[in-house]
DNA sequence: CTGGATGCAAACGCTTTGCAAATAG
DNA sequence: CTATTTGCAAAGCGTTTGCATCCAG
């Protein structure tokens, strides 16, 4: 078992703790540059790697095959609209209880979960609608 | 609004119908050859994305970045391992209630939601404490 | 001194787009 | 005949890998 932590994933997990947000692989070496630190994009996707697997980064896969990350413990669900594309934020979750049966039935180590609607947002509908 | 459906729709569309799991975009296309057709992977994705846009077909995209179609409307969420990938099926899902209130909320015409379960498998777990 | 971590550039894989030919209505 | 759909090839984009260099211990 890996004990240590490299310098590059202790940068982006304390810029991943600082933010309210989640963030794309490719504007956390953005950011990591602008501050100056001469990372590589690879090192970014190899932290993240590793901090995910440690349990302590999340990851959302977007539609268009981007990933976010984030390493707040939140539940940041949403609806997400298959047209424009356009997320919204929201906090009811009804999966706790159901996150500890299944650790028990499976033995799987759960470190969290995705919950994503998917549909029309209002104003698709109604361009559809107008076709 | 587009009430109708291209020859190419139809058929992912069917294929799909039959499927007892979710195909990939590639997959489809293979399978498509394979029976004589000769179709495009261009046509294979933007046949896709109508139905997408229908309601009548549903997406899960993997953390590799590829994605999986399918027109089942049943619930069927996974617990992924972070570490190996495998996916687990599993049954419960305990969001059908919140699906509606979310549609009154918001306005939303949801069309279906993801629910994924990340973490380690039983296997992984031993493997990592193992390092 | 040695093994891991790093940066860069090239490779990779899935998806999208440009465009001319085929097809539908 | 006009608009849409199609297949192919090329481009796009996020991600991963190969490899030489750098750094920590």
């Amino acid at each position: 078992m890996k004990a240590h932590r490299t310098r590059s994933q202790d940068r982006i997990f304390n810029l991943l703790k600082a933010q309210n947000q989640a963030l794309s692989a490719q504007s956390i070496y953005m950011e990591l540059r602008k501050e100056g630190h001469s990372i590589g994009l690879a090192t970014v996707y190899r932290a993240l790697d590793a901090l995910k697997l440690e349990g302590v980064v999340q990851v959302r896969t977007l539609a268009t095959g981007e990933s976010l990350y984030s390493a707040n413990q939140e539940d940041r669900h949403h609806l997400t609209c298959l047209q424009c594309g356009d997320s919204i934020p929201i906090h009811e979750c009804p999966v706790h209880d159901l996150e500890e049966q299944l650790h028990k039935a499976y033995q799987f180590k759960i470190y969290y979960h995705m919950l994503e609607f998917f549909g029309l947002c209002t104003q698709c509908q109604q361009a559809i609608a107008q076709d």
